[in-house]
RNA sequence: UGCCUGAUGGUGUAAUGGUAGCACAGGCGACUUUGACUCGCCUAGUCAUGGUUCGAAUCCAUGUCGGGCAGCCA
């Protein structure tokens, strides 16, 4: 196995969570330990699911494990192959360079394996080598365990642990009483074991219609956890299952099936968040009482992320996304907007600094809101040093110098990244017609405005100073163009080099430019919590998105998909890699730079 | 009125009986051919009340406040 170098976004991280691991490493606990990803297929995965990842990867890689990418796909009504597809998608990215080599995959179309341990019998399924190419491989899934599982029912109804309940589901609801008040005993609670298993082989079979039996666990109608009151293991579903087909039409439900995927997956460790802490009883009822010859598997929990500024509700995304899509205002699951791992990707947010934000977040048991400016700040902070600079105006305004002649070209050499320890450079052409951004431009500048101003001096940004001689305006009053003298002595490596002026402002030569699309998009929500009265949708940010039409320069005609850019002193973009073309250049605003300016009195 | 769970600056998170620290946010300043980055300084915290102890954010008790649980969802 490789041994990853230490990711800048995890310095050895510690809590409680993984001082447990630490001490079951410490005491040889388990031969490797395993953790789990388990999303259900039923809607697209988010940034609250990004601290599961990091988590269930990071504690996996931290200690040589495996950490299994699993569907719970035990409810065919809500489930699509559609979002297996786009939760592998987005799982993989968010791991690449980091928990690759962790991510546990089975042998395609394998199914838990029948055996005998200790005389006892078992049922296991081992994941394909990790890492070492994933081809023949496909991520887990609760579905591929029907057998194993339905076998287990079995077992745990010849114990006497579990019967079959003709209750309907209103009954069921009546029978099971209160949170501060006992439930009674389901009329069909002492059924026999031969009755019982007749019925429930009856019920796989397809002899009752929907919601016609269940199976129950034997527990405990008066336990003070409600999940102890003979919860349900399986229901009658005549669904269609986008794995399995037509084979089945009972389908166990989570809490029995949860904790069994698990154990024949061989995970010791499995993390989910607080809401499960009153079902960790129930987990552990189950497998204790199947008498399993192998160690089993426990589990932790852990308080969930939610930043600011957005949701992390599956339903309420879905909710969003439909009402935005009709109503024209979101484009769909995958906006650069949306909360939802593509539409960060999308937006051009790298892996890293997913990562880097959610687990800096931390883990503890503490129910806690996260300021959307930390996801913010990491983004920045990694697009710092992964992005090209380039020069682009956003909003142009046209800029004649006129001491240069029409066709002049005056190559000016401009750095690509100042961060890296030995920075390349490219080569820009200062032109007699440019454009520069209108905020630039001030006829009654504001108080410590120092960019460009009547009879002002300002340096382009890698050529020269100039001085703001004449403001051309049209009927209107709105500025047309602006015509300045350019002092060519103060280009780099001339004798006025280091002339020192306060403003140094970006550019594009107006006659070398390519036009380009550009989506500036900013947070989705105008308040910090957008559900807190219930009515998200009141709390749509107006201005979330603005699409104007830029001037790049040349160069960046060839930019990838895969390349992170920083506009110079704008902010961080890539190519939207659903809409740019080879013909036409569409740009996404990741984020903006900081803009200290921006919040003085005088900016904005 | 049951069970489970939690509480440290504005936010998040450390300190595992021994100096309450870090990050983000906010403020001030330095630097700057990005009002970015970087750097320096500042603001601001242990839910409450008792107890144990030489010493408590940490242990104990009581209280207060918050979250979760009554799907044939996960």
């Amino acid at each position: 196995m490789t041994v990853e170098p230490i990711d800048p976004a995890s310095p050895a991280p510690s809590d409680f969570i993984r001082d447990i691991v630490a001490q079951h490493v410490a005491e040889k606990r388990y031969p490797k330990i395993i953790t789990r990803f388990p999303p259900e297929p039923n809607g697209y995965l988010h940034i609250g699911h990004a601290k599961a990842i990091c988590i269930d990867f990071g504690i996996a890689r931290e200690n040589n494990g495996q950490c299994n990418l699993r569907m719970d796909d035990t409810n065919p009504a809500k489930e699509e192959v559609e979002y297996v597809d786009a939760i592998v998608t987005d799982v993989k990215w968010l791991i690449a360079g980091w928990a690759d080599h962790c991510l546990g995959f089975k042998p395609k179309g394998a199914t838990p394996a029948a055996q005998t341990v200790n005389g006892r019998p078992d049922y296991h399924l081992a994941a394909a080598s990790p890492g070492s190419g994933l081809a023949d491989a496909e991520p887990f899934f609760a579905s591929h365990y029907f057998d194993a599982l339905y076998a287990f029912a079995v077992k745990l109804i010849e114990q006497g642990r579990a019967y079959v309940c003709d209750l309907s589901a209103k009954d069921t609801d009546d029978y099971r009483g209160a949170p501060d008040r006992p439930g009674r005993n389901s009329p069909f609670r002492d059924r026999s074991v031969a009755e019982n298993l007749d019925l429930f082989a009856r019920m796989k079979a397809g002899e009752f219609p929907d919601g016609a039996r269940s199976l129950r666990a034997k527990i405990d109608m008066a336990a003070p956890n409600m999940w102890l009151r003979d919860p349900l293991l399986y229901r009658i579903r005549h669904t269609a299952h986008h794995q399995t087909g037509d084979a089945w039409c009972i389908y166990p439900l989570y809490d029995y099936a949860h904790c069994l995927s698990d154990y024949i997956e061989g995970v010791t460790h499995s993390l989910c968040s607080l809401e499960f802490t009153d079902h960790r009883p129930l987990y552990d009822w189950i497998l204790e009482s199947l008498a399993l010859p192998r160690p089993l598997p426990h589990q932790y929990e852990f308080s969930k992320l939610r930043p600011t500024y957005t949701l992390v509700s599956k339903r309420k995304l879905i909710h969003l996304v439909t009402e935005g899509v009709s109503a024209g205002w979101l484009s769909g699951w995958d906006d650069p907007r949306m909360p939802t791992i593509s539409g960060i990707r999308r937006r051009g947010v790298p892996a890293s600094a997913v990562r880097r934000f959610a687990i800096g977040a931390g883990v503890t048991k503490f129910i806690s809101t996260t300021e959307i400016a930390v996801f913010e700040h990491a983004i920045r902070e990694e697009l710092n040093t992964l992005a090209q600079r380039r020069l682009a105006v956003l909003k142009p305004v046209k800029l004649v110098l006129t001491n240069l002649a029409a066709g002049e070209i005056i190559a000016c050499t401009a750095t690509n990244n100042p961060q890296d320890e030995t920075p390349t450079t490219r080569t820009v052409h200062l032109t007699r017609e440019i454009f520069i951004e209108s905020d630039d431009f001030a006829e009654v500048p504001p108080p410590k405005y120092f960019r460009l101003k009547p009879g002002g001096e300002v340096r382009l940004k890698y050529a020269c100073i100039i001085r703001c001689d004449e403001v051309v305006k049209d009927a209107a009053g709105a500025v047309t163009e602006l015509r300045c003298t350019a002092d060519l002595t103060t280009r780099a490596g001339e004798p006025n080099s280091d002339r020192k002026v306060k403003g140094t402002i970006h550019w594009v030569s107006a006659t070398e430019c390519v036009d380009a699309e550009v989506r500036l998009y900013d947070r989705l929500f105008a308040v910090p919590e957008p559900d807190a009265d219930g009515d998200f949708l009141k709390h749509i940010n107006p201005h979330s998105l603005e699409v104007v039409t830029a001037k790049l320069e040349p160069s960046l005609k060839g930019a990838t998909t895969e390349q992170y850019f920083q506009f110079e002193r704008l902010g961080y973009f890539v190519l939207d890699p659903k809409d740019a073309q080879p013909a036409r250049l569409v740009f996404n605003r990741t984020i903006s730079l900081k803009d200290t300016w921006a919040k003085a009195p005088g900016g904005k």
